[in-house]
DNA sequence: CGACTTGGTTCGGAATCCGAACTCACCTAT
DNA sequence: ATAGGTGAGTTCGGATTCCGAACCAAGTCG
């Protein structure tokens, strides 16, 4: 475990959980559809050991439920839990970061809005005063981040 | 380094540079205020030679610029970089992610709108349609993340 | 001068990671 | 029924990587 480092943080907490080199590849297979054993192996070049370990930490977490599917040969299948889908915002954010900044050349992956086909865009957004903004626009209450 | 996963995929390339068990929580400290080599090490309860490493290695990237801010005794600071910026989404993502499904008892940081003073939400919008819409209403264009 | 601070670097030992080989339960072909 | 194959792991060294403690260098203060 990780010795608690003083910070009672909620980013800390979620690494905890997802910060480490495999975790959200890992969490990335899952929402293209990747379900079982074999197919996160074989997408994700990572060494058997640690995909059960990673695995067995995700479901234990609440991120995935691992349920049998099929009796007679006993599989299993790891889905994605709503805890496990509510991540999608993050990933989202990591990938158009990627695309923004890491550009390898070729044409990333697009999301766009499946009504309509066009691209997507993340916002922070203001419920009372019905609008989106930047990050410079962000306070923080408590303990202090400030984008 | 990590050879090539078969994949060109945006959330890899981030996560080569972000991918490691402290990346990401030097951010949260930048984001938080620290620039000073101290300062991060203070807060952060990791070893110098991999803080040494990580700061390094993410202005290598472009992430961080380090500054010489005081000449007479030569003292320079890592500030956070436009690239670094634009971090934030991702950030606040994990928090709120954090802060939903992993609520450690205490009342967490509150993200809010600094005009208004109420919470964020942070949504998908197509400005196309001019609405915000779920993850559940993502379609990816080629490579396949679908949400 | 000598103590102290900042920002590191150099060590081993400890924890992790990984590839390859092995296991175990089951299915399919002969 | 035996042989071979598959899916999902586990076990085993060896190679990385991590980390704590100690050390170093430049500058400043008393």
């Amino acid at each position: 475990m990780v010795e608690a480092a003083a910070d009672s943080c909620s980013i800390q907490a979620s690494l905890d959980v997802l910060g480490d080199r495999w975790t959200m590849l890992i969490l990335r297979e899952a929402f293209r559809g990747s379900r079982r054993f074999g197919e996160f192996h074989d997408h994700l070049d990572i060494a058997k050991p640690v995909l059960t370990d990673r695995l067995k930490r995700l479901v234990e977490h609440g991120v995935f439920s691992k349920q049998l599917y099929c009796e007679r040969p006993p599989r299993h299948e790891y889905r994605l839990t709503e805890m496990g889908m509510a991540l999608s915002p993050a990933l989202v954010a990591l990938m158009r970061w990627g695309d923004r900044y890491l550009a390898s050349g070729d044409a990333p992956t697009v999301l766009v809005h499946d009504a309509c086909g066009h691209p997507l865009d993340q916002q922070f957004v203001c419920w009372e005063c019905d609008l989106t903004f930047t990050p410079h626009e962000i306070d923080s209450r408590p303990g202090g981040f400030r984008p």
